[in-house]
DNA sequence: CTTGACTCCGTACATAGGTACGGAGTGTAA
DNA sequence: TTACACTCCGTACCTATGTACGGAGTCAAG
């Protein structure tokens, strides 16, 4: 399997990815680039076509290239770092809805004030965020 | 109130913000720079504290400059028009926590596959990046 | 009057993840 | 063989939010 030799071109379409994309993970050294030949065009085994996905399925769980590149390096066989990585980031997931969590129940705090308030000349969020009343938790 | 004239040294400390922050904001035209006089130093009205600590209270509650720039032009006396963009955040926030949990539950699926399954030559995590096996959830 | 701290201003750099452009070379189908 | 699509390559640009730098001017204390 995987015999086939692509272009850039038709390497981006079988990923799904745009061609300046490969470019671009080419420069960060996230895919090899094959050499050039003396004529012609560059030859990706197809092999490309799945890294290239693996890295979008990777960002899609949330992964940034930074970290795909280190999974990529620990590749298989390295099973309990892999499950390290994941972990943390599950860790880290958590740590951001908690903070969201937080940021939406000041949102619907500002927006009862100011339903049930209702002065016109000032507005409760204005205020708020004016520093002259309730209170904003601190950020992350 | 607000006599005061401060150089972008005292505005910049008294707000708590780098002085570059504020050169940079009135780039940005989210605070206006006073004339310079001819000669010595731009005077900033203390009222500048306060937006500075209005613009970083908003940002902690999530808003990015761009729409904290709109809710200043708001200002007072619009309070539905605030209460609707904080709506519209708050909708945006709901959206994120979703989507974090989703990607939370796929972590762990990984993370507990990875667990019981043990296998060190085929780690699960990898085998489903590399698209054999479970699968992932659409991105946002 | 000198020294040190501060301001002014334009510009470059940083992160993260790409996208866009332009000119020259190449491959291919009619 | 000519036209058109594609590749190659370097570089610039984009969003968002600042930070850093360097040289020149200015202010205030001693």
């Amino acid at each position: 399997m995987s015999r086939d030799k692509l272009t850039i071109g038709h390497l981006a379409r079988a990923a799904g990815v745009n061609v300046e994309t490969v470019r671009y993970y080419q420069r960060v050294a996230l895919i090899e680039e094959p050499p050039k030949p003396l004529e012609g065009y560059r030859h990706y085994p197809s092999d490309t076509v799945d890294r290239l996905k693996f890295i979008k399925r990777a960002q899609q769980i949330g992964f940034r290239l930074k970290e795909i590149a280190e999974l990529l390096e620990l590749g298989d066989g390295n099973c309990k770092d892999v499950r390290a990585r994941a972990e943390e980031k599950r860790t880290h997931i958590d740590q951001q809805i908690e903070d969201l969590i937080n940021l939406r129940e000041t949102l619907d705090t500002l927006i009862t004030a100011c339903q049930s308030g209702n002065n016109p000349v000032h507005c409760p969020i204005v205020q708020t965020l004016s520093g002259k009343r309730l209170s904003i938790p601190r950020s992350e």
